[in-house]
Order: structure tokens, then sequence, then C-alpha cells
DNA sequence: GAATATGTTTAAAT
DNA sequence: CATTTAAACATATT
């Protein structure tokens, strides 16, 4: 998966790879994920400069001038791959884009999940990354729901996922059992500084790591979220509980409002 | 070989 | 009707 770290590095990495390339063909492998059919979506791009990438939320959206924007969602598994056009394609490619110079990147996902979606609809909801602590409060206020299902909830704030909002919430020393609406104004202060900061550090550690290669994510720098760690920094027994299907991390650090 | 991981949509159950 | 939960997706890794 990739969550808001990974996408922002991605598409800085995509940028400085491409921009500006001209594409000079696009394969699709698996068609079934795009909304509207294979032909149409290389018609729209083929041929078309590269002007810019863009992470929205969860999706990378690839700009082509005034022929279009193309959006990607990588969702459970997807991954970017370099390519150079005389090898075969990766395991599992689901698109391919080939560009000036015989280089170029593809889609890569076992699951088949991911999607391409030729001009997609505008997001209209606050990025993680720049939501105002205002506008943190407004929302957790309205919810009855788990803390950590809201920070989830893509049409309530975009880009955070099930491993980034464990790191978030053990850093803002909040429960993600808590209820969303119990937790104090001083509280989702510290939040809304956790959430920056876990998240900035994050892209800053995958960017340094990856460099200008187009690399999986980066975890190893997770301080609760994983399976394999037994112990938080600070030396607390890690517990573990599904919420909504997915496991969350925490320890007893972790107030629990509501 | 069973459990786990992972986001979103859609269907089903409460 | 609202809310919650589960299933589906496909496969590699532990």
């Amino acid at each position: 998966m990739a969550e808001l770290p990974d996408l922002t590095v991605f598409a800085r990495t995509l940028s400085h790879r491409f921009e500006g390339k001209l594409l000079k063909s696009m394969e699709i492998i698996v068609d079934k994920k795009l909304n509207v059919s294979g032909t149409e979506l290389k018609k729209a791009v083929e041929n078309k400069k590269l002007t810019g990438v863009d992470r929205v939320g969860k999706t990378l959206q690839f700009h082509f001038g005034n022929s279009g924007m193309l959006g990607l969602h990588l969702m459970l598994r997807g991954e970017l791959k370099e390519i150079k056009a005389d090898q075969e394609l990766p395991k599992h490619t689901i698109a391919a884009f080939h560009f000036t110079g015989a280089e170029g990147f593809a889609i890569v996902d076992l699951l088949k999940q991911a999607t391409l979606t030729l001009n997609p609809k505008e997001n209209v909801v606050p990025d993680a990354l720049l939501i105002s602590e205002k506008e943190l409060g407004v929302l957790l206020s309205k919810r009855s729901k788990k803390v950590k299902e809201v920070l989830m909830d893509q049409k309530a704030i975009s880009g955070i996922g099930n491993s980034y909002a464990d790191e978030i919430l053990w850093d803002a020393r909040i429960s993600p059992l808590s209820v969303a609406r119990e937790i104090p104004e001083k509280v989702v202060k510290q939040l809304h500084v956790s959430m920056k900061k876990v998240l900035k550090e994050a892209i800053s550690k995958i960017g340094a790591e990856n460099k200008n290669e187009l690399m999986g994510e980066l975890r190893d720098f997770m301080n609760i979220h994983g399976a394999h760690i037994k112990k938080s920094p600070t030396g607390y027994p890690i517990k573990s509980e599904k919420i909504n299907g997915r496991t969350a991390y925490f320890t007893t650090e972790q107030k629990k409002y509501g």
C-alpha cells in the first residue's frame, strides 16, 4: 500500500523523472478498473506531454496539459516500477507508460485493484497535511465513531491509512478507541500537531531513502504499527485490536476518551 | 497450511 | 433509516 508520505515522494520522483517528456505509448494490461475504455484512455494520453504529477489524497494525478488528467489510486498493493523499453514488463503489471528516451514506469498490482481514472472529479475533502486545527476540531466534534475510523475516513480527511493512523495516534498519546467527539480541545490541538509531524517526518525519511528511484513503501521507521514491533519507543508493550476489520496497534500510554 | 496484510466499494445484517 | 460489520478483490510473506 502507499499512504500519503509514500505518494508524496512518488509524485516528486515522477515529476523529476518524467515531467516535460512525451508519453509515446501506454500499454494497458488489465482494463477492468478503468472508468473509460482502454482505447479511450490511450487516445487521451498517448503522444501528449506530461506536464505535472501531484498527490491528491491517496491518489496521484498525472497532468497532460489541456489534454486531460489521469488519476491513479494504488489501493492495497499497487506499486510503481521503473521500466526500460527493451525489458519485459514486471510481473502483475496493470499498465505501462513509455516515454521518449526508452524509459518509463509500470503500475504493478498483484491484487489488480489499482484504479486509473481519466479526468476524475475534483477532491473536496481536506488533505491531512493541509487541514487546519479548527477544521479538525469541527470534524471530530461531529462524529461519534472511534477517532481512528474518522482519521481513516477518506470522505472526512484524505491521505491517512491504517498504519499512519496508528503512528499519529501514538504520537499524540490518544487511544484509537477514543470516541472522536469526546476528545477535548487541548488534545485535538496535540493531535493536529502530531498529524503534521508524523507525516512530514515520514516524507523526509522516505524521500532521503528513495532518492530519485521509485521504490516500494518504506516503513522500517514505524514506532507502533507492525506485527513485529513488541514495545513502543518508550518501552510500553504494544497491544492490538481490530477496528473495522483492520488491526490497530497501540499502548496504554494512549488515553482513551469517552 | 493457516494467518496476515492492505483500501475501498458494496452488500448484508443489526 | 442509520449504523455497523463482512465479504470481495489476489497473492506473497510469515
